[in-house]
RNA sequence: GGCUCCGUAGUUCAAUGGAUAGAACGGAAGUUUCCUAAACUUUAAAUAUAGGUUCGAUUCCUAUCGGGGCUACCA
């Protein structure tokens, strides 16, 4: 890359013209601004101790001495303490020729045997997927993507909730008010199915608590007291010591959950290479746990539980085993974590869950490294903000949820209907369309969600979040399918680009430039988003460079110039853009259609 | 209360400590005998407050105000 070959030789011009030797990282070199004549920008200021002499002097000093040195440097020109430098255009047109028919541009090869190890989704099988789960899909898959690109193997993998308290309540909720209901009998997807006595047990739950505060007790006694929720102990209990009926139970309900999530997923196209249970990996956490308790690290309470004491690294006591023998959800992620540690050796454990847990996280590192447990500084949790809601946070109990499967057949439904009101459908076969609709409305859909910083907390509007204008994944879509359109009339008008070379020495309009240098910005990018786990990276990226590519096809003709090297260039301009705006979606987790 | 994250146009989002804080939607005004007008052009509009560090602060530090999250023998 040019940067890399700047940053070398500003450092050899300081070490001349000033004698002191500098490394890269203290060059300060980015993009020239829009409206400033330069194609990379070095910021001066932090060399003047070292120089000796005015902002406008050294820069002088090093743009000469870069000038003189560089082959790819057309001009310079200072403004205060930025030294803006030209590139040559056939620097540009080299770039160009080269890499616009490199399939793998921007991507890199493989740089190790051992694995980053990505976990996304893990769905609780009480409840439906919800926005927020959409979010933490797009973003896992999208990451995973990302990382890819980046020449990391990567291992999806799924954890799922599949134990726990909590899934005792809705089998109890079930097994009392259930009346062999299954999803065939009631045409409930099997997790909708599971979600409504979930939302059961709470109501009745809510309403014996209420009734004994009405008695005269506490609201913590009643909470512990309610009749229904000591029966789900008793359930838990049960399940542990592997009770027939109740572990019958539990995997029938459990398997409606999974079916129900699979279409889910397979709607949202996001997959996952290995899937873990809680339920197999809590066992292997309560032995650690002990192991811990052997050799003094964790201690246990008069009442038999058992806890791990961070107090005198600023945080509090963490319970790591009840006292009737149950685990708790940090007793599982240990488990979990030495588990996939054991299966894949990874350089990495990224785990993509909600800011909510940051706490979990902290605690469970910590208490992993107490353990003995090496890898635990590269357990790397990317917490990412929540979705919130024009009435404010989700409540799954309270029934304010976004359901992924609802938001998917709505975004749809606005799809068909724009579509169909802008006549683009009319040319159409049924299932064409409904490729299409289906294209278009995941395609807003998740680029809406992943253009987003993913630490940041974001805000969904359904009523306004449906906009297929503007910065939106339909707008990158067109964006896409009129470079499509545009080729295949080259093709019918016997322009015959696919082979044709280019001559390296036509010059360069402004806009042509601009959209070639958005190009090249494709490696930076992949790289940055990679460093950062963010997608929003990508996203904001493929946006400015449809934006602008679509600036070059309003002023510029294309096929319709006449000069035969301005038309072959500009065709190939089109084709590159079109490809990188289809690889950066990809990369998002976003398909593109050829015509829209 | 303690810990933590966040306050940027009317709204939703950008901006490795750098130049005149960018977009989009919404508002106002335009572009179609011309490669798809889901496009393009022009325009008004913002860094919560007060200090500090720095040649330079939306960015780093402190305080205040406002909002979210965590602070479970739920996950």
């Amino acid at each position: 890359m040019i940067e890399t070959k700047l940053l070398e030789q500003t450092c050899i011009a300081v070490s001349k013209l000033y004698g002191h030797d500098l490394n890269h990282n203290s060059i300060g070199l980015e993009k020239t601004k829009k409206e400033i004549t330069g194609d990379f920008t070095i910021v001066v200021f932090p060399l003047l101790k070292i120089s000796r002499k005015s902002p406008e002097a050294t820069a002088a000093d090093i743009g000469t001495f870069l000038q003189q040195n560089m082959p790819e440097i057309k001009e310079f020109n200072v403004i205060k303490g930025f030294l803006n430098l030209v590139l040559t255009d056939e620097f540009w047109m080299m770039f160009l020729v080269i890499q616009s028919v490199n399939p793998e541009f921007g991507f890199h090869k493989t740089r190790s045997e051992r694995p980053v190890l990505l976990e996304y989704s893990s769905p609780n099988t009480n409840k439906p997927l919800h926005l927020g789960h959409i979010r933490n899909n797009l973003l896992g898959f999208s990451l995973a993507g990302i990382l890819k690109a980046n020449g990391h193997k990567v291992v999806k993998v799924n954890l799922v909730n599949d134990r726990g308290i909590h899934i005792c309540k809705s089998m109890l909720a079930y097994m009392k008010w259930g009346n062999h209901e299954t999803p065939a009998s009631s045409g409930m997807k099997g997790d909708h199915l599971i979600g409504k006595y979930y939302v059961l047990f709470d109501k009745h739950y809510k309403a014996q608590i209420k009734d004994l505060i009405g008695k005269g007790l506490t609201g913590e006694e009643a909470e512990r007291q309610a009749p229904l929720i000591t029966e789900a102990q008793d359930i838990l209990r049960k399940w542990e010591a592997k009770d027939p009926e109740t572990v019958g139970l539990w995997k029938l309900m459990n398997g409606w959950a999974y079916d129900g999530f699979d279409v889910t997923y397979r709607r949202l196209g996001v997959d996952f290479d290995h899937i873990y249970y809680e339920s197999e990996t809590y066992l292997l956490g309560k032995n650690l746990v002990m192991e811990g308790l052997g050799k003094g690290i964790l201690k246990r309470k008069e009442d038999g539980s058992i806890w791990a004491d961070l107090r005198n690294e600023g945080l509090d006591e963490k319970l790591l085993q009840r006292a009737d023998g149950t685990s708790v959800y940090m007793t599982q992620d240990i488990g979990t974590a030495q588990l996939r540690y054991d299966d894949y050796h990874p350089l990495e454990m990224i785990y993509v869950v909600g800011n909510e847990q940051n706490y979990h996280f902290d605690v469970l590192k910590r208490v992993l490294s107490m353990l003995g447990k090496e890898y635990s500084t590269h357990v790397n949790h990317l917490s990412y903000g929540m979705v919130e809601l024009p009435e404010g946070k989700m409540k799954s109990r309270e029934g304010t949820v976004v359901d992924a499967d609802d938001l998917m057949d709505e975004m749809f439904i606005c799809a068909e209907q724009i579509t169909r009101e802008l006549g683009k459908a009319n040319e159409l076969s049924a299932s064409e369309a409904e490729k299409l609709f289906n294209t278009i409305s995941l395609g807003a859909l998740k680029y809406f969600i992943l253009k987003v910083d993913p630490k940041k907390n974001m805000m969904f509007d359904p009523v306004e979040s449906i906009d297929f204008n503007g910065n939106t994944g339909p707008f990158i879509q067109y964006t896409y399918a009129r470079i499509q359109s545009l080729l295949v009339k080259a093709d019918a008008a016997g322009i015959l680009w696919k082979d044709a070379k280019i001559p390296v020495h036509v010059p360069l309009l402004p806009l042509e430039k601009e959209t070639i240098k958005r190009l090249y910005q494709f490696m930076e990018t992949v790289v940055q988003a990679g460093e950062e786990h963010s997608p929003a990276i990508i996203a904001n990226y493929v946006f400015d460079l449809a934006k602008g590519f679509n600036q070059f096809y309003q002023e510029l003709p294309v096929l319709k110039e006449e000069d035969p090297s301005k038309r072959l260039l500009r065709i190939c301009i089109s084709k590159f853009t079109g490809n990188i705006i289809r690889r950066s979606m990809k990369l998002l987790g976003i398909e593109v259609p050829e015509r829209m």
